[in-house]
DNA sequence: CATTGTGAACTTATTCACAGCC
DNA sequence: GGCTGTGAATAAGTTCACAATG
């Protein structure tokens, strides 16, 4: 409620898709900030987004009291809340694995930037890249990976070469001390206790449609 | 049971996490054939993706039977039959709208081939790209989307533009008929019942990393 | 007086546990 | 003996409904 929000009532234990929802509040809040709205409310939030009124503030709840009663959320105040909830109050170092096509997309995106996600140094298997700059990062040899990730200080690292190597790559990443990693590799990496994975497969995700047309259903 | 499977107990009203596994199954057996396994069981696909035994069958009841009691699932057996059920046991011609760094990569992405989808048209609205092809994909002009998704007979839209051109560029796939899109914009872009939609958002992916890390704990 | 935050009711999803089968 | 399929039990997640509030 205060401009400094009380501290969390409930740090650990929140379920996953509570935490795939807050990053779509905070892309909402974003674009509602961008329209010249000052404030918002559950009913709106939950309307754009399709969720109930009642989820959104269910799922604020898990951190702490944002709302102002008769009034709504000031966009601002929730955005720096959910920003610190989800960690991106911070910049955070990010190495690439795998030059590839997807890898120098994910170099060339801009979206990582401006959330505050610096790709730093890349890395890739095939000796003609390396030393070679995309996009202002340069490619790093594999064997350097270690050494590399140490020097710049890097958390996170994001997988994007052939599911053949991604296990192997995600195992040098663990090694060098990463905390989190995101695989776009189509393929199931596992990861020692203590790291976090998250896997993004883009074939997968037509499946996903495809099930619905398939069964004529609708899905949002 | 028998090599033509029982006809699905329930079509529809299936959880879309349910699907979601399903097409994680659908990739660990074509790993575990590749590996020269020709049968697999519950257990074995469950720890490998992190799931419980009895979620699998569960899973898999919602559609069927297609194990052997004793003996577990034919590998063979089951791709088929969840090929099926996720409707990519036929072809997809898909669109692509959007040649930019993702777009290209999208072009590129061959994992898109394996699975059953033709990516056999892009757009862009960017006149300098028009006529060109990449990756041997044609690029057209926007204003063409309509007549060349009704001539080229293109059931499933991506959209890969930036997120201010998002919703336009969707509200122009579902005029010209698609069934489902997949939306790497983002922002959540609104569709009319019938229509699927599923979003892919990059930074967000990183977030859900952030988050665990920032409030240190594991996740798979 | 519109809107939050929240306990209670309800709904959905997961796990257990075991009968039946190979 | 090992494994599936499934009803029953448990857990998790969502919605309801309303007192509290600026």
């Amino acid at each position: 409620m205060s401009p400094t929000n009380p501290p969390p009532p409930d740090p650990t234990s929140v379920p996953p898709a509570v935490v795939h929802r807050l990053s779509l509040y905070l892309r909402e809040l974003r674009h509602q900030m961008a329209d010249g709205n000052e404030t918002t409310s559950s009913s709106q939030l939950g309307r754009r987004l399709g969720f109930t009124d009642a989820q959104v503030r269910k799922d604020l709840a898990h951190f702490g009291q944002f709302g102002h009663p008769g009034v709504g959320y000031r966009c601002d105040e929730l955005v720096e809340a959910i920003r610190k909830i989800l960690g991106t109050d911070r910049e955070w170092r990010v190495a690439l694995v795998g030059v590839g096509n997807l890898g120098r997309a994910l170099l060339g995106y801009r979206g990582f930037h401006q959330q505050g996600f610096r790709l730093v140094a890349a890395f890739d298997a095939d000796s003609s890249k390396i030393g070679s700059k995309i996009e202002g990062v340069e490619i790093h040899a594999l064997e350097s990976l270690a050494e590399v990730m140490s020097t710049q200080q890097i958390e996170l690292g994001v997988v994007a070469v052939p599911a053949a190597e991604a296990q192997a790559v995600t195992d040098q990443l663990v090694a060098a001390g990463v905390g989190g990693i995101v695989n776009f590799a189509p393929v199931t990496v596992t990861v020692p206790e203590g790291v976090c994975k998250v896997g993004v497969d883009l074939a997968r995700e037509l499946e996903q449609v495809t099930f619905a047309l398939a069964n004529r259903l609708r899905e949002t």
